[in-house]
DNA sequence: GGTGTACGTTACCGACCGGTAACGCCGCTG
DNA sequence: CAGCGGCGTTACCGGTCGGTAACGTACACC
């Protein structure tokens, strides 16, 4: 989640003939910087003009890229998502066939994650605060995001075995997005995030108790 | 928690000589609507300009009463947080003394308020969203209103007598903000939300065993 | 050497942003 | 009646927004 890259770098590449399979082209220097300023400050935040000149290019090889403003936000979104589904299927392969374990890593994972320096909670979940008309095409990526997170969540309880895998899936939710959206506020693993685990924990006993009584 | 008035009323209150005691000045108008509008579209989604004529008023007659757009989002949050409050308090007093049905309470009165059309999640927590740079003042108003969230949710789970309210605090903190967190993605009570009271209920008991044990 | 393409630069557009100056009107109060 | 405060109106400021036109240039490849 979120990217690294920073820009600033003078062209770099012209010294041999043959750079393995370097293109440093202009629309990847301008996606990743959009990629960082979006999640750092917001996606209303952030002009097109601020990430080509902090990309070291300019508004008009910008739309040379890009057809719109929207269309690279799109873009952006779905590239969040992308590394969200690696992120989420690199803590479950840890895990094989065990759902408990897998959901407890995903947790131990997000409080990694929490822990980071450029952690500004979940790049979709606060595009969802952002964009507020829901007819907007951007809602529904969104939507749609939250919904695969949703069901994703369901199976993994679904594995469990429980009665109620929807009712655990959804509570597990909570703790997850409760966590990303904490931490807006509270530093670090300082705030309520760091209660997830030992609280996934115990809900996950709770369900399992429910089911066997 | 938000408003109610939606505006565009023509200013009826000429007919008898006394009206009981409405004053109603052009600062409450456009502060009213103000609320409205920062809630229902962000922030940054709305300038003074269409606040004020959305209130029937203008922009000077704005700068007459506030001083500064900053100075109407900061007291549109505390305005936010005194509501919020009263909405506690109210849900928190149909208990007296019985911390567990206190907690319950706050989660069914979450649900009701989900169910709502016009809820949009957290006002406060939304802000906490849309203003990225934590040295601003209203950065410090939001932190201050979710660190008095999160201790007031400790002392409730201190008053249960668990082993660790704090944990369970926490616990139940995730569950209330990823409520309002989802809620702005999946409408009314569709979302995972309507899993926060029953998980709160198994966390609880779970806390209580862990204590007793 | 010619050509195409990738890119930078400057200038511009209409719209909106937060914020201000100046003026005029209306109604309440002394 | 005079005066004054509350308010609406118009015009304006510099800045930024998303988006475009036209031009210049460096380089790669045939």
């Amino acid at each position: 989640m979120s990217s690294k890259q920073s820009g600033m770098s003078r062209d770099d590449e012209g010294s041999s003939g043959a750079p393995p399979a370097g293109k440093t082209r202009v629309r990847d220097r301008i996606f990743d910087t959009a990629c960082e300023l979006f999640y750092r400050r917001g996606i209303h935040g952030v002009g097109v003009d601020a990430i080509a000149a902090e990309a070291g290019s300019n508004k008009m090889s910008f739309y040379r890229s890009f057809a719109s403003k929207d269309a690279l936000v799109t873009e952006y979104l779905r590239e969040q998502e992308r590394e969200y589904w690696v992120w989420w299927d690199s803590a479950v392969a840890r895990h094989p066939g065990e759902p408990r374990r897998q959901i407890e890593a995903l947790f131990e994972a997000q409080l990694e994650f929490a822990n980071t320096k450029t952690c500004r909670g979940c790049a979709l979940g606060n595009a969802a605060v952002e964009i507020t008309d829901e007819e907007d095409a951007l809602s529904n990526l969104v939507r749609d995001y939250k919904e695969r997170v949703r069901r994703r969540l369901h199976e993994l309880a679904g594995a469990l075995e429980v009665r109620d895998p929807e009712g655990l899936g959804d509570a597990l939710m909570l703790l997850m997005d409760g966590g990303y959206f904490t931490r807006l506020v509270f530093p670090g693993a300082s705030g309520p995030i760091a209660a997830a685990l030992p609280a996934a924990r115990a809900l996950i006993d709770a369900y399992l108790q429910a089911s066997s009584r």
